[in-house]
DNA sequence: GTGAGATACATCGGCTGATGAAGTATTTCA
DNA sequence: TGAAATACTTCATCAGCCGATGTATCTCAC
């Protein structure tokens, strides 16, 4: 089943960062390994994901270079900051909590 | 911990769907309800909830009608029609997809 | 040697859902 | 009397997602 954007809205940015402490990567990289994860079920839409960059690297949670210059496209490697490791741990407690909260929610059990 | 709009954008629907296959309810009642499940984790903002009454309605997931006049302000009771229940059976499934995706892309196991 | 498709990045404008703020009205209780 | 709770409604604004579009390079089948 693909999961609609709405619900990931606002996931965006920790799946980035989670990606990201599996060492410096680049954005059509990162897409790849996401969907692979993911198993199809998402993908980061283009967009989505340079907006994303722009809005991570503006808040210090990650920084970016020019890859060396080899054969093939170019590419603007990321990699994630101290602010960064600090905002991921923060996103993954919210996201056990969310779990809880909505499972308590929307799920067929007595609370 | 509170849990940020952004991370429960698109869930508030199926919320309140799920919250009306308790019997009808009405707008106060059902944000109280919400907010003593999440153990004040969450709860709606008003413009939100009625946002989304709104929505709801207009979809045909669910149908409303004034309570009759007694003491106290006027209360406008929802319920859940047959659209709402097959939706809210629809929004459980992806939610169980979500957490299976989101666990693989952002928590702290090998995929 | 050429055209299709994959790789790779970037930007703009539109859409949608969440919400702060403001307003209306009634009841309870100190 | 007035503060707080109950109860509903609308409007303007904001932020994130994304379709569309554009740029450029490389590989591989034909």
């Amino acid at each position: 089943m693909a999961i609609s954007a709405d619900i990931l809205r606002g996931h965006t940015d920790a799946i980035i960062l989670a990606r990201l402490m599996d060492g410096d990567s680049y954005g059509y990289e990162i897409n790849k390994n996401v969907s692979q994860r993911a198993e199809g079920a998402y993908g980061f839409k283009e967009a989505t994901l340079y907006t994303a960059f722009k809005r991570l690297e503006q808040n210090g949670l990650i920084s970016s270079y020019w890859g060396e210059e080899g054969p093939g496209a170019r590419r603007r490697y990321y990699a994630i900051t101290q602010a960064g490791i600090a905002q991921l741990a923060a996103d993954r407690q919210e996201w056990a909590e969310t779990k809880r909260v909505l499972d308590a929610l929307i799920m067929d059990k007595e609370g």
